[in-house]
DNA sequence: GCCAACGTTGGC
DNA sequence: GCCAACGTTGGC
């Protein structure tokens, strides 16, 4: 059975616009512990609410589908990459990440404000637990943003 | 740009 | 193993 989760990602690093460009795209940079388990969770198939942090507004912007589960980020063993961690190597890899396809942008981007006021998703994790990058959604809560993001 | 929340690190 | 210091996230 299909899972459901959020993920976040600044749209001045990486939006929604960008993965409908590029069709699918690897999700690195995850440097948390909590949020790289979850992703270790995921299973091909799964689909994602895509969300757009330190934007203006902060907004569920669109769906996203996982194609591949969770594999070694390289990138956290790249000295020159951003999010470079020395504790991670080929040999021992410490981070991961899985790669997500495009599916939908929403022609009605939810904003945060709207996630806590709606009835049913007052435990949505992304209202409560601000610094959480990726993160499990219920069905239920899934299905209620969809529909409110598909409104015109 | 500010700063609260909170995860991580490291001294002890 | 505690906890203070530090760094980052992310809303505002």
């Amino acid at each position: 059975m299909a899972q459901y989760w959020l993920m976040k990602s600044e749209p001045s690093v990486y939006s929604i616009d960008d993965l409908a460009r590029d069709g699918r795209t690897a999700w690195d940079g995850v440097r948390n512990f909590q949020a790289r388990n979850f992703m270790r969770k995921m299973k091909v198939g799964d689909l994602v609410l895509f969300y757009h942090s330190n934007a203006d507004p902060p907004a569920v912007a669109g769906i996203a589908r996982v194609v591949r589960e969770a594999y070694p980020d390289a990138s956290s063993w790249n000295p020159k990459a951003h999010y470079y961690d020395p504790d991670s190597s080929p040999q021992n890899p410490r981070w991961d990440m899985v790669d997500v396809e495009f599916v939908e942008k929403l022609s009605n981007p939810v904003p945060l404000s709207t996630l806590k006021d709606t009835s049913g998703l007052e435990n949505m994790l992304v209202t409560k637990r601000g610094r959480l990058s990726v993160q499990p959604v219920a069905k239920g809560e899934f299905e209620i943003v969809r529909k409110l993001g598909r409104k015109r």
